[in-house]
RNA sequence: GGUCGCGUAGCUCAGCUGGAUAGAGCAUCUGCCUUCUAAGCAGACGGUCACAGGUUCGAAUCCUGUCGCGAUCACCA
């Protein structure tokens, strides 16, 4: 229980007593730094049910509680708002029950139902980039804050392996491949095929501009170029189950798969299971035809099937076409149900998408819903802003794309230019510079990406590098390879002694104690908001507040042993504290920097 | 046009389940390395919280409207 918890009840019984009132609910905040005390009771809420100045019950209240509560060492009030001063004991108290706690903050799992989250939706033509950087860090992230607050958590995607756009690639790599591999070329897969893709787009306006230099209007010219009619047969042939296509469609799938893979290991995800579209659709159909004998759906007289949501307030969504195949819906139908079929301890299911999404995934909850899935009422859209260049969207095709596997590697670049001109290092070996430097570059980026709010959207700027100093990633791992430094420099056993409460606590020290206690409970937020931003910031006071003390208060020379091991015990719950935050928002941190 | 989201310091962001004089970082300026890592600390400068109403003892926070930016409203995904 946490100080609010129980003051809370102190609170309470005051009133009671005082006024024979009860209290709903009392209000606290933490008191600001200009006046005394520890946390802060706000009196007018009070007022509701007792009749009063403000200012004549906080005396009264703190007057009550300094009597009768032990933690309670001393109390003032300013205008309504009741200060209420700790006793260090109730520090040394929560500080000795965490302190030799490794898994401080998280939570065993608890709960029987899982959680599916989904996150990195790629189409196949393409290689990943700073917009699928955005999702797969905060759907990893969000599934790992899940489970620290005690859930049971699957991590998966769903690949868009089939369509058009592969087509796309494929057809290009035919004309103009010549038979190359990643192999032949060196390349990793995704940057070769995603190489076609723009070669076809190439080939396709060219193809475009003779058309109307000969005379076509532009629209016909898009609709009938060659090459495109070419793609779109392709298409049709894949759906047919032609042998050709198929193989062709399924080499270069692969290729893709082994570059995306390569550079989530960049980034240090994971997934527990795979989806593909090109195997769901199918059982979305199946539901599809399901729903129309319940009423669900009903068919329009071109043999298109739809799904009236006018009642609520949406439109009529289209959920199959005329010619019977598969839109965007259809298969987000089947992947959902396939996946509670493949993992029946699944309660709910989150979905990390653009929040250029929302619309659909509105829609899709609402379908699942009158399908009659119970699950339905726990899908949550991890809805997210784009992130965009100063010159606006990111064009796969115009080649303003920021690459993720350029991007991560500049990043390592950076650090390493910077530890070079701090030059700390020279004991490392050049094998545990460069794991260093691409720690610190991935933290760099992890940061920047994760402290902000997911549902805003990010202007990134190639031009103006990241930032190492401040509210960044490497400042919070530099903070944590300092404690790393002290912990070393400290005689273990030291560490290990039990805290007697005669010290006094400087205020530096209760500051970071207070700070410490809330993490629990900033997991449990950032787990109900799906927000790692929430934790970011959290880290960053943490932070922030071990720095002051730290320059302001010297651990390894404090006065006595006892002090010193309190300081050094103090140190080591920061650090691991830091560690166990950044480990949800997957960032590592160095043993020194 | 309808719907949804966003608008806080020059820039990037916190704060938003209503509470005291709106906080950080970057940038600019001042101090601090013969003591535990200066990727740091201490401080200065910087704000009509887009605008206008409303609710309230109290509004950056809630409600309504206006403006600006973005997304979406496909038999695309």
């Amino acid at each position: 229980m946490n100080l609010q918890d129980t003051l809370e009840v102190y609170v309470k019984a005051a009133v009671k007593a005082l006024f024979q009132s009860e209290l709903e609910s009392v209000e606290f905040q933490a008191t600001r730094k200009e006046f005394a005390g520890d946390i802060t009771v706000v009196v007018f809420p009070m007022l509701r049910v007792v009749k009063g100045n403000p200012a004549v019950i906080g005396e009264q209240v703190g007057q009550y509680l300094q009597d009768h509560v032990d933690l309670v060492k001393g109390f003032n009030v300013v205008k309504g708002f009741l200060n209420i001063e700790i006793d260090d004991a109730y520090y040394f108290n929560f500080f000795n029950e965490i302190k030799d706690k490794t898994n401080f903050g998280f939570v065993e799992l608890k709960d029987d139902k899982a959680i599916m989250v989904e996150y990195s939706s790629p189409n196949t033509n393409k290689p990943l980039h700073l917009g699928h950087i955005r999702n797969v860090l905060l759907g990893y992230s969000v599934a790992e804050i899940l489970k620290a607050s005690g859930k049971k958590v699957y991590k998966t995607q769903i690949i868009n392996d089939r369509g058009i756009h592969i087509c796309k690639s494929m057809l290009a790599w035919q004309r103009f491949g010549n038979g190359e591999t990643p192999q032949s070329t060196g390349l990793k897969g995704d940057k070769l095929v995603g190489n076609y893709y723009v070669e076809f787009d190439k080939a396709y306006k060219k193809e475009i501009s003779e058309l109307v230099s000969q005379g076509h209007s532009e629209e016909d010219a898009k609709k009938n170029a060659p090459i495109l009619l070419e793609a779109q047969d392709m298409l049709r042939k894949w759906e047919a189950g032609d042998k050709d296509v198929v193989a062709l469609w399924e080499k270069m799938n692969n290729w893709v798969y082994d570059g995306f893979e390569e550079t989530y290991k960049a980034i240090g995800v994971d997934f527990d299971k795979y989806y593909y579209e090109s195997q769901t659709y199918l059982l979305g159909k199946e539901f599809i035809a399901e729903g129309l004998k319940t009423g669900v759906f009903y068919k329009k007289n071109d043999g298109s099937v739809w799904c009236d949501l006018t009642d609520e307030g949406l439109d009529e969504k289209i959920v199959l076409r005329s010619d019977g195949t598969a839109v965007y819906m259809t298969q987000d139908i089947g992947t959902a149900i396939q996946r509670i079929k493949d993992y029946p301890d699944v309660g709910g299911m989150v979905y990390t998408v653009g929040n250029e999404q929302d619309y659909h995934f509105k829609v899709l909850f609402l379908i699942l819903k009158k399908l009659g899935f119970d699950w339905a009422k726990n899908l949550y859209h991890l809805s997210y802003g784009m992130v965009d260049l100063p010159s606006g969207k990111m064009k796969s095709r115009e080649g303003t794309v920021v690459d993720a596997d350029d991007l991560i590697e500049e990043m390592a670049n950076t650090a390493e230019e910077i530890s070079k001109e701090l030059g700390k290092l020279d004991e490392y070996s050049e094998e545990e510079k460069k794991t260093l430097y691409k720690t610190i570059g991935l933290g760099a980026l992890k940061y920047y990406i994760l402290k902000v709010d997911p549902k805003k959207r990010i202007l990134f700027d190639p031009k103006e590098s990241i930032d190492f100093q401040g509210n960044t990633g490497p400042f919070i791992q530099y903070t944590y390879a300092r404690i790393q430094s002290i912990l070393r420099k400290s005689d273990s056993d030291v560490t290990s002694t039990s805290l007697r409460d005669q010290i006094v606590l400087h205020e530096k020290e209760k500051q970071l104690l207070k700070q410490l206690e809330q993490f629990p409970e900033v997991i449990q937020n950032a787990a109900e908001q799906h927000s790692p931003a929430l934790i970011a910031n959290y880290t960053y006071d943490l932070v922030k507040d071990f720095n002051s003390f730290y320059q302001n208060v010297s651990i390894l020379g404090a006065d006595t042993d006892e002090e010193k091991g309190f300081r050094v015990a103090l140190s080591r719950s920061v650090g691991q504290t830091i560690k166990n935050a950044f480990r949800v928002l997957g960032i590592e941190v160095p043993e020194r920097m």
